[in-house]
DNA sequence: AGGAAGATCTACT
DNA sequence: GTAGATCTTCCTA
């Protein structure tokens, strides 16, 4: 399982290392994904970010999961730091891999490359929702984390971000390229 | 009270 | 594949 210095860093950094990683679920129910789509977001100097609208909760220590609603949708975020600043990654896409059968029931549709590609459907098929809003992600026994997955060799694709009104003239979004569950290319 | 928000679904061309 | 409606909570007036 990932360490808190893990997000302790640039979220740029940490979106590009946490490609292929797995995210975990694991309280009453097992499931897990490969992560292969995120984005970067920093704070004050961000026009995009959540930290100019008030959000409290990213100014807490890296490892923190923020968790939004946007468009009827909750949409998951590990929290970061770099120079002090509070800033964040949103996990975009993940591929399944266990669970399969709960996501498909939750999301009630039987494609399985519809299950879990977007931030919003990720999180319905995760069952993730408020109430993990602020858990440590790093402390063992968190119903939610992230560990390493197996080495895979493959591209990662950086592009600009998807959706927000105003960008950042950086690219601050990453996939794993030819991934079938990349919400859009 | 009303609008905005980092999206998704549906119903078409 | 694309356009338009609609999703739900939070923030500001």
């Amino acid at each position: 399982m990932l360490p808190k210095s893990f997000y302790d860093r640039d979220p740029a950094i940490v979106a590009k290392e946490i490609l292929g990683c797995i995210l975990v679920k694991k309280d009453i129910e097992l499931l897990e994904g490969k992560i292969v789509e995120t984005e970067a977001y920093y704070g004050m100097s961000d026009p995009a970010s959540r930290a100019r609208k008030g959000a409290k909760i990213m100014w807490e220590d890296a490892g923190t999961a923020f968790i939004y609603m946007v468009h009827g949708n909750w949409l998951f975020n590990i929290i970061t730091l770099s120079k002090g600043e509070p800033s964040g990654i949103l996990i975009r896409a993940i591929e399944p891999i266990k669970g399969i059968d709960l996501m498909k029931k939750r999301r009630k549709i039987k494609e399985i490359e519809n299950l879990t590609n977007g931030p919003g459907k990720l999180t319905k098929a995760f069952g993730i929702d408020k109430r993990y809003n602020g858990i440590k992600i790093y402390r063992r026994n968190s119903p939610i984390y992230v560990r390493k997955g197996r080495k895979g060799n493959f591209e990662i694709v950086e592009r600009f971000r998807i959706g927000v009104k105003r960008d950042l003239p950086i690219p601050l979004r990453f996939y794993i390229k030819g991934n079938k569950f990349v919400s859009k290319l």
